[in-house]
Order: C-alpha cells, then structure tokens, then sequence
DNA sequence: GAAGTCTAAGAAATCGATTTCGTCAAGAGT
DNA sequence: ACTCTTGACGAAATCGATTTCTTAGACTTC
C-alpha cells in the first residue's frame, strides 16, 4: 500500500502537505489538486496504525458486554455501532461472559490499544475501571451504574419489575414468584424489589421460596421455575428479570404438562424469536438498541471534548401486550 | 502509562535490551532480572501501536458475519474467539448485515489497520477479497466459499437440506415444501437442491410455489409460509434452510391457527430459545460453535507460516430429534 | 527602496517498540 | 602471548503519519 511518502513524491510536495490536505489545514488549491490526485492514482489509504502512534488515540470504542448470546445485548450493540458509524468511529465487540477476569482483561486492551472510549455492562459492582478512568479516556456505563466518575444509560429497573408484576395481578393471577438474576447486581436488586413492592402492596404477600435467583441465562430460568413448581403451594404466576429466563422457564412449564396460556408469566425484557402467541407472556419491552444508540452518543460527546458535568441518563420500558383484566393472559 | 524508555532507564539497561526480554531474545540473567523488577515497578504495558507500526502486522483478527442477531452467527463468533484467545489473538467482530458495501469496507479497514488475517461468512459470491489477498493477508471463507485463492470451512448443505427433508417424509408428510434464503447464495442453492432431490426421489413431486426464496431473518420466512398457506395446495410440511426463516414459518403457522405439531416443520439450524416441545420441529444441528473454532485453527495457522496448499474443510450436521416413522413429529 | 507582516510550505522532530549494525569483552585454540 | 570466534548489548535506524518550528516569498506601508 502506497505511503505518503510516495504521495508526497509523485505531486512534487513534501509529506506534510499532503497530510495538511487530508486533514483540511490551508494548503493552496494548485497544490490540493496536485496531492489529490496523486493518491487517487495511487490508492492511497492512510496507516491508521502510524497515525494513532503520533496521535494517541484511535477512532475505536470498546464495547464490553457479558453476553452475547443474549439477543438484548445484540440489540444493544447495534445501536452502538449505528451511532459510532455516523461518526465514523469502529467497534470492537468484546465479550465478558459476566467474568471480571475477561471484563479486566479488555479493559486492560482498551488502554494498550489506544482506544478512545469504553461502554460497557458492568460484569460486577466491584469492576475495576482505574486504568482506563486514570488515562483520561472516556467511559460510559450501561444497564447497570458503578461507583466510578463516569457517564451512565440505564433502564428505570424498578418501574420495569412493577409493571411486569402489575400486569400479571391485573391479569388475575394472585401467587405470583419471581425469578432474578445474581443478588448483588444493580438492576436485578431494583427489578426485584418492584416485584416485592407490588406483591406487598397488593396485599398477597409471598410465599418461602417465591423469590429464587438464578443466572441470567435460560438454563438459570429453567432450573428455578423448576424449583418453583416443586414448592408445596407453587406460584400461579411469575416475573423473571430478564428475557432468557423467561425462556428457560417457560421451557420448564412445558415439561412440567402446563399449558403455557394458564400460567401467567412476564418478562422483563422482550424474548427473543417469540413463536408462542403473544399473549402467552407479558414482556416488558426494553429499548436495548436505544440504549446502545444513546451510550454512543453521550461517549462520543465525551470523545469531542465534552465537559459538561457526569449524567446518568434513565429510559423507560413498556408493557406488551397491553393486558386487559380476568384470569389468565390468552383472550 | 510507563514507556520502554523509562523502563530502560530505571533498569540501567538500553531499550532495546529491554524489548529483548520480552520478545525472549538473549539477554543475560542478571539484566532480565533488573528489567523484569523495573517494568514491574513502573506498571509496563508495552504500547501495541507502535509495536505494530514497526512490526508491520498485529494481533487482531477481523470476523465479518451477515448477521450479529443470528444466533448460529453469534455461537460461530465464540468458536473464533475461543481459538483465538488461546493464541494471544483478539477478534474484532464486524458485522456487515449481507451487505456488500458495508462487507467492503470492512475488508478494508482490515488492511489498513493492518489486521493478521480476516474471517468471513461473505455476502455475495461478487465480494471483493482483492486488496487484502493481495497484502498477503491469509482469509478464511465460513460457511460459504468464494473463487478467491483463500480456505474455507463449510457444512455439508446439501446433505443437510436432504436429511431435513427425509426427516420430513419419515415422519409420514408428503407435500413438503421449501423456504430457502436468497437466490444465488451457494448455501442456499445446496441446501435446497437437497430438498429437492429428496423430493424427486420420494416421487411426489413439487407443486408451483412450493420453492419459496426469502431473506434469511425472521420476517423472511413469516411472509414465505404465509404465500406457502395461501397456496390452492398449500403444504402438509416445510424445509426452511435457516433457523430464522423457521421461526417466521412458525409464526405464521401459529396465526393462521394450525396446531404446530400437527404441520411438519424442519429447520437446518437450531431454532435458537425454543419454547416448544422438542418434538414439534426437525433441527438439523449445525456446529456453529466448532466452525468458528476451525475457522479460527485454519487462519492462526496461515498467520504463523503454514504454507499447506488450499483446502476446503466440510463439517457435517445432525437431525435432532431422532425422528420415527409415522404422520406427525409429536409422537 | 527598505522595513515589517503574514502565509504557505518544507525540514525535521515526534510517537514507542523493534531490529539491524557495530563494538567490546570473554573464551578457545595454537 | 597472540589471534580468531562468538555472544551480549548499545546506538541508531525504521515503521508512517502528524505537527512544530523555520524559512522564503509576497504584499503592504512608510
């Protein structure tokens, strides 16, 4: 691939001009001409790798996410990308599979890669983001917020989880359990605690046992909707907090010979690849690719210089379908 | 972040002594032990960017798929990332949405951040691998192949589009039809040449409209069992070449009504998320992950030497589950 | 005509790691 | 004791783009 240097040599100017063409600075327009067509001859593409050296920094974002297998997490990727691609930012899609060894790991990437920003879905409250905050390069937070100085986009959790459970009571269901991710996460404590704000104030109260946590993923779902059914007074209904889990429990309600529309289910997030009447299941719908799109924007405001003070910003979930009152969810 | 200079100069040794350390070059015991204590002192992370700036290659590989929400792309994109991991390797994952001109520019992003190598679904049998072939950049094709001089790793489709369609007619159906993805795409055509000859074989002939091309997503194969259903004759059972294109059909058999166990269904590729009983669709398994794996084994080993001629290697799928004989999969 | 100012453009330094070339010291052989 | 060989290590070039500093020429003013 041709170099500047021969650029530079075949329009008669020195290397500099020609960068102080590609890069808008005055340069007269005879000289303009000469250097643009001699890249055009030569098909001149500029050495990223030399630029950022001189430069210190990249055009790529790191995306650290702890699934990618989970369709909301694909979803919210694209967003990124959508956005960065605007900008004409790359990136870099890594996956943590909720391990804070690999999460650090990319971290550690990130700064010896010379990226220029981080967005990422905290694997722990406890990731360890001092390297990259220390290095001065922008980090925004999705889905879940830390105790770091950075930016955050996050889902109103809580209003997720009372939404879920509210529509399962309106739907007539009076047991109604929950399924949550790991103790200790952000987003599933808020879910959860929506969950137990409405069972409380609906006056149901609930059962040992109806609260199970699990990991986020179907096989998590499957085995706690398992345990759910096994319970002496087993739920009538359940929340889980999150899409895969909803599909592993939903799973367990077919083995288990239930009907899938007389038992009531809702799941905080949309669930993938849906063949089942959309009635069977509630889902509170989760903007994840707005979410993407909006973490995108604010890191990129961030990357161009933006001072203005650290923000979180919080987005609102919907139900769907909205439900209509009476037993069961299928009418 | 500390450079090799300070590192250097805090171990009484010159940089370039200090870079023979770390790439296990010769250097006296006593001065890797001074190296080693001063690059531990000062946090040392060697700068990838200037590393490869001289180096004149990285550690990167770039995995371009057609569809990140896929979720056969998404299990390939790990077997790529698990191989490549175990080598030191990153993988920056690209996804092109079938789209040439997003492909392209991908492809030349590879070359001008001087990627080690490329891995790719391509989107079109016209995709341009000139430039980076002719960098010397090794390319590894999955799943499809292209007349470039590159290796590639693929299913046996054909052979997966005939056991689909057996699995079709043990099961007692006989007017089998085919949802297949784009005209053109050689996955596409072997996989449904499968059906066909099958089809031919078993004497019952096609009826018009029982070939149906569509997009490979969701709503792809919604809109193509729709037409199937409208047909004067409409099918008993269907081979989609895809995963998706099966959930869409599954959709659409659950609006028009029919009971899904009641209307054959085959999918090549695992219904990804299922919530139905197992036996109401014919999986065809495809090993998504450990294609990824041979895809990445493949190009780590061009990327190290390997001067081995081309090859194709061609893995084989597996019906799921076993089907009996006899009407209907519900059994 | 001389002095001062401004602008375009070239020379060279810079980014940080690697690698080539040259030097020096130690060891072996005669 | 001298010569030759080998290995460790330092100096400096290299990768390619950007940017800083300097210079030359054009233009304006007195």
């Amino acid at each position: 691939m041709a170099t500047i240097y021969e650029v530079a040599a075949l329009a008669g100017v020195s290397p500099a001009t020609v960068s102080r063409v590609f890069n808008g600075l005055t340069v007269s327009e005879e000289k303009q001409r000469l250097v643009r067509d001699a890249a055009a001859r030569l098909a001149f593409t500029p050495n990223k790798t030399a630029r950022r050296l001189r430069k210190q920094s990249s055009e790529i974002i790191a995306l650290l996410i702890p699934d990618i297998e989970n369709p909301f997490y694909t979803a919210l990727a694209r967003g990124v990308e959508d956005r960065a691609q605007e900008s004409g930012f790359s990136v870099v899609l890594c996956n943590t599979d909720d391990n804070p060894g690999k999460e650090l790991r990319y971290l550690q990437i990130a700064a010896s890669e010379q990226m220029a920003g981080v967005i990422l879905s905290p694997a722990s409250d406890e990731v360890d983001l001092g390297a990259i905050v220390s290095l001065g390069r922008p980090v925004v937070a999705v889905d879940r917020t830390t105790p770091y100085p950075v930016d955050a986009v996050k889902i109103d959790n809580r209003a997720a989880g009372i939404a879920a459970t509210a529509a399962l009571f309106d739907a007539g269901y009076r047991r109604i359990a929950c399924i949550a991710g790991p103790a200790g996460i952000e987003m599933t404590e808020d879910r959860f605690l929506g969950w137990r704000q409405v069972v409380a104030a609906r006056g149901t109260g609930t059962h040992e046992g109806y609260l199970q946590h699990a990991n986020f993923r179907v096989e998590g779902g499957h085995a706690a909707m398992k345990a759910l059914l096994a319970l002496d007074t087993p739920p009538d209904a359940v929340v889980t907090t999150n899409n895969l889990m909803a599909i592993g429990a939903l799973q367990a309600i077919a083995e288990a010979g239930i009907p899938p529309e007389t038992f009531g289910l809702a799941a905080v997030g949309e669930l993938p690849f849906m063949v089942l009447a959309p009635a069977t299941v509630v889902q509170v719908r989760l903007p994840a690719r707005y979410l993407g799109r909006t973490a995108a924007t604010m890191l990129l405001d961030r990357i161009g210089g933006d001072t203005q003070p650290l923000r979180t910003v919080v987005l609102r979930a919907e139900v769907s379908p909205p439900v209509p009152p009476g037993k069961g969810l299928a009418l």
